[in-house]
DNA sequence: TTTCAAAGTTAGACACGGCTAACATGTCAA
DNA sequence: TTGACATGTTAGCCGTGTCTAACTTTGAAA
């Protein structure tokens, strides 16, 4: 009954890593929250939940939501793993931009094994970040934890790292990337225009307006704390 | 009707090509042959032969076998290429050893794309052959042919190039490879005892006797041929 | 020409992972 | 406290790809 979980398994396990790790996101689980993440109906949701459960990877209660075991954190981490590594792998070893990486990553990363990963991981030269920022989970399967606040909590004027771009939509990261807005790339955050109005950044005493949206997604740290 | 085959279909379309190329191999593949070299039951084999044949990738007829359609020949010829650059790629950017190559090409090859493996050809500088010697197809996914012969063909005393060692077996390439015997390596092909005896070759003037079983997996090219 | 073993197919089952339609539960607002 | 509506589950279906058991066909030897 501990088999290495299935390709469906697996992006079910992700999407229970990413929402319960969200900013605002309770202890446990909806239905309708995986649902809707991985594009499924709410009954195949259920039947899964209650199939992982079984395996040991996640707790379930009926009309309660569900939760990762630590087994099943284990699991996610391993995929985490592997999609971060393989995005890494193919922006710098073959060319591919970073808003290229996710789509491929997500099909290689349930066929890769750990010892694939181990020795892609070692080529790279064992990296904290893929390319978006995100932090790659170690050999022991812990997250990094990764100390970058949200552009939209820092008090304008003020001069920011960005750390993390938190999108993978390919038309949003080409959008960023074509102005240089990027992981390591220095940014000043000029004014944040009230009752929900854009945020005015500079970079390169270029000024460029960004929606809350889009401000929302960048990760930054002040120059200064460095 | 004309969708991507799965990995299942994949598995099958490379294992009637293999079939019907192999030396002695008649137009029409059998059944059973198929459900041997896949290790799976000869009901499931003619359940995918007429899946394959609606999707028109395979020409089946009942108790008379199966062939390749054009169609099914191209889709044969693109999962090999993609396996066999893999093993390349493997083999030469993340030090895999020749016998290590095949198992982790044998998943990946069915979840990396034409855009990935394209990627990897070119990083590659467009490799002809793969780590043991197998023709790799070009992007138009026409076969390359190879001009070596088997070695239990050679007249002994003979000087020959090795140039493909055809088995996928980890613990024969193991062996052979201990020995020096790989593509490119330069032997001499001593003796060929009687009654199905041994084939005597020397390697750095060291001699090995081979049974006929691991000598007629070499594919060798006489010195002065070129 | 007959027969019989090997090869092939059909029938029917199962696991997986989806789905829709219908029913059950929870929760918030009145 | 009670609806009403959003959320969740159950029931039942489907397609894919596998299996075993039972039956059919082929083809080669007698």
């Amino acid at each position: 009954m501990n088999r290495t979980p299935s390709a469906s398994a697996e992006d079910y396990l992700k999407a229970l890593y990413a929402l319960s790790t969200a900013p605002d996101a309770s202890e446990r689980v909806n239905t309708k929250a995986i649902a809707d993440r991985l594009s499924l109906s709410q009954p195949s949701v259920t039947s899964m939940l209650k199939s992982l459960q079984k395996q040991g990877l996640v707790s379930y209660a009926s009309y309660r939501g569900a939760a990762l075991t630590a087994d099943g954190r284990t699991e996610a981490l391993r995929v985490i793993r592997k999609h971060r590594l393989i995005e890494v792998f193919l922006h710098r070893m073959l060319g591919y931009s970073w808003s290229e990486v996710h789509d491929e990553a997500e099909r290689l990363e349930h066929a890769v094994s750990d010892t694939l990963i181990d020795r892609m991981d070692a080529a790279l030269g064992f990296p904290d970040f893929d390319p978006h920022g995100d932090p790659i989970p170690g050999r022991d399967l812990t997250m990094r934890s990764h100390d970058a606040v949200c552009l939209l909590e820092i008090e304008p004027p003020c001069e920011v790292t960005i750390k993390r771009v938190m999108s993978q939509d390919s038309a949003v990261l080409d959008w960023l990337g074509q102005r240089g807005i990027r992981p390591g790339a220095p940014i000043r955050l000029v004014h944040l225009s009230p009752f929900d109005g854009p945020a005015e950044i500079a970079i390169d005493d270029r000024a460029i307006h960004l929606g809350r949206g889009l401000a929302s997604m960048l990760r930054v740290r002040p120059v200064d704390a460095d």
